[in-house]
RNA sequence: GCCGCUGUAGCUCAGUGGUAGAGCGCACCAUUGGUAAUGGUGAGGUCGGGAGUUCGAUUCUCCCCAGCGGCACCA
């Protein structure tokens, strides 16, 4: 067909309220926006086409389906941030010329655009990058889509000293449409779609942070310097995104441990944590209850040693695959001579283990085990070293002491679906148990550094696939994120703000029972090597604590509050009945604190809901008389008289451990429910 | 490990080329007060560590360490 007699041809477009308006040929958003309304022309962002978006300004010649995107849009505060990115890049630029631009994409809540610049950009540089931002939005520029060769366009920006994208155009699919947006004086290589001109954009963004970023994302790559932004639809929007940040900082579990006195870090330990006695309360109930809930699935719980041999290491794998991360020690008595060397250098080396599962293999490689005896499941509090780099560490989250609550399942490879199934039910009854009813489960593949031969990956791979299949579990994919000798499956949580956390594993492995000398007797009474699972619920206590007590604000559930309730008596006079109270308490094994300080009640009221005590049961003449107790519940402005026996029954029954026999919540998708 | 920022009292933070200050917390005294701060008095810091410049450094310069925000890595 040629193109004069598209031309001609009428344009039929349908919009979502199902009428069509006809044009007499090819016509652009801008026009057809125009057709219905001046509103809609001024509000006008973009355009839906056949389920494309399409720059305003782009011609369309064929009958389609069309939407007039605005701000309101989803898709419309994509094209804001978008080009809110582009803007900063062109102000970047135009105040600071040597820069090279790279990549900038959107993100959640915003952008970032990554410069490459001799001397990286500092939080002082955003606020003259800001202004400028606001003029280009001032002087709205219109945004010009143009469509160029793609030598043409390598030849441009390599003139022009922007190697970056020079590279990014060289990489690109051979039949890619090279496009180019053109605003004012400035242009990226950019597929768009964008916005008609930058006074669309608005006012309500705003830079947050710069920050180091490898190029391409490797860090063999030269670091480039990151600026991130936030953009919404109004100021308004963007005013409440703030708030959101404020709030969310409140929960940091930093500020939430020291406030109320869980636990400390300090240099002399990095990476490894203090617990303060209120905070390894809460981690001995975590520890109850995994224990006990992994004792009802058939799981025997061993200790093994911390320091060993570097040939167990070697002959695992570890050593190859591993060392870097880990901490080696000299089996050698160090020198105490002032002058001479601590160390000779010369002695054997000792590892502190960074994994449970080469000592777990020693366990089960005592006497001799039958296929009957099989699946064996070993389970460990393990405590774990791991050389963990400086720039990873975060506060409980990311440590190089850890604790996993890491199991190892023996098993025959035709009861590796049963196994997975089972333990697939446990952790979603756990995660429902403890808070979290949703996660999702990514099916981690071979890495590049690993052991085993392709053939064991092969079938390692599909069998783990096979038996996730199994389970019913909806699941994505995590190419070449899978351990180094056999492939896992990741379970992420999400928390109270909607933020993900891999804490549940279970990694498949022919490969450490085989290289460690594993062997069962088989029905056939021919020695054969089990497969091994190595699993985790929580992944680590100190982890799992971190995001509990974000997810928690600090407002834990009763049966892990490390201080229960607090007595408190509005007068001295009523001390000994407070004291009598919290005797009841202490009877009843609430862990309660009594309170008869010389304050007002407001201050410890005021101070005992700071430090995120579940219940104080405030006690003055009045319940001294009737043997009452007046209970001020955490985020209540209220408080209620009750019997004192009857209200530390209460207490008890709602502080009783779960044990994976709660109904399943409300919240859950069903993607948990396996069993 | 890489890039940037920060490091002052237990905590949150102000401040200065002439050896430091606030609020909270803590101690003591008074106060006995019904559900988110009673008042007063006092103690407490070799200003992250080391070197340099200077008559003099917490302040300026350099190096190191740690923390924070990211990147990379990861439970």
């Amino acid at each position: 067909m040629s193109e004069q007699l598209s031309a001609n041809n009428p344009v039929n477009l349908r919009l979502p309220d199902g009428s069509v308006r006809t044009f007499d040929g090819p016509v652009t958003g801008t026009t057809l926006a125009a057709d219905i309304g001046p509103g809609l022309l001024k509000a006008a962002l973009a355009i839906h086409v056949n389920g494309e978006i399409w720059d305003l300004s782009r011609v369309i010649s064929e009958d389609s389906n069309v939407s007039i995107i605005t701000r309101k849009d989803e898709a419309g505060l994509d094209l804001l941030r978008h080009d809110c990115a582009h803007i900063m890049a062109e102000a970047v630029q135009e105040l600071f010329p040597k820069t090279q631009v790279t990549i900038g994409p959107n993100i959640d809540d915003g952008f970032f655009y990554d410069f490459a610049r001799d001397k990286p950009f500092t939080e002082d540089d955003l606020g003259a990058i800001e202004k400028r931002m606001h003029e280009i939005v001032k002087r709205d520029e219109e945004i010009i889509r143009e469509v160029w060769t793609r030598d043409d366009a390598i030849a441009h920006f390599k003139s022009i000293g922007e190697l970056y994208k020079a590279e990014i155009i060289t990489d690109l699919d051979p039949d890619q449409e090279i496009t180019i947006y053109r605003q004012g004086n400035w242009l990226d290589l950019c597929r768009g779609p964008h916005l008609p001109s930058t006074g669309k954009l608005g006012d309500a963004f705003k830079l947050m942070k710069v920050a180091g970023a490898y190029w391409r994302g490797d860090s063999n790559n030269e670091m480039l310097t990151r600026i991130y932004g936030t953009c919404w639809r109004d100021k308004k929007e963007l005013k409440a995104y703030l708030h959101r940040l404020e709030e969310a900082a409140k929960r940091d579990h930093r500020k939430l441990g020291r406030e109320m006195d869980l636990f400390h870090l300090q240099e002399e330990a990095q990476g490894s944590v203090f617990w303060h006695p209120k905070g390894y309360t809460m981690w001995l109930q975590l520890e109850k209850y995994i224990r006990n809930r992994l004792a009802g699935w058939g799981y025997d719980e061993i200790k093994t040693p911390q320091l060993l041999d570097s040939k167990l290491w070697e002959q695992s794998g570890h050593w190859a695959k591993f060392r870097e991360n880990m901490f080696i020690v000299p089996d050698e008595i160090p020198s105490t001579e002032d002058d001479a060397p601590i160390l000779s250098g010369k002695a054997k080396l000792m590892a502190l283990k960074p994994m449970n599962c080469p000592a777990h293999i020693q366990v089960f490689k005592q006497g001799t085990k039958s296929y009957r005896d099989l699946p064996i499941r070993f389970s460990e509090f393990g405590c774990c070293h791991r050389n963990e780099p400086h720039g990873a560490l975060h506060g409980i989250m990311r440590v190089r002491q850890m604790t996993q609550d890491d199991g190892h399942v023996f098993c025959s490879e035709d009861q590796i679906t049963a196994e997975t199934i089972d333990f697939c039910t446990l952790l979603s009854s756990v995660y429902r148990d403890l808070g979290f009813p949703d996660f999702k489960v990514l099916l981690a593949t071979r890495p590049e550094t690993r052991a085993g031969s392709d053939e064991v990956w092969d079938r390692a791979e599909g069998s783990l696939e096979d038996a996730l299949k199994a389970t019913g579990l909806e699941y994505g994919y995590a190419p070449g994120e899978g351990a180094f000798y056999g492939p896992k499956l990741e379970f992420h949580l999400s928390d109270a703000l909607g933020r993900t956390w891999q804490c549940g594993t279970l990694q498949l492995d022919y490969v450490v029972p085989e290289r460690l000398g594993a062997t069962y007797i088989g029905e056939d009474g021919a020695k054969h090597t089990p497969v091994m699972l190595h699993r985790a619920i929580l992944g680590t206590l100190e982890r799992f604590l971190g995001i509990m007590i974000e997810h928690y604000a600090g407002r834990m559930p009763l049966w892990i509050a490390p201080v229960q309730a607090v007595v408190s008596p509005i007068t001295s006079d009523t001390d000994e009945y407070a004291r009598e109270v919290y005797d009841k308490l202490i009877a009843a094994g609430i862990r309660a604190e009594l309170d008869i300080r010389n304050e007002k009640i407001n201050y410890k009221v005021r101070e005992h809901s700071h430090k995120k005590v579940p219940a104080i049961f405030v006690v003055g003449g009045r319940e001294a008389e009737n043997a009452s107790v007046s209970v001020r519940r955490l985020g209540s402005k209220h408080s209620t008289v009750l019997d004192a026996d009857e209200a530390v029954a209460a207490l008890v029954e709602e502080g009783r451990m779960p044990d994976g026999t709660a109904e399943v919540s409300e919240s859950n998708d069903g993607t948990a429910a396996t069993a």
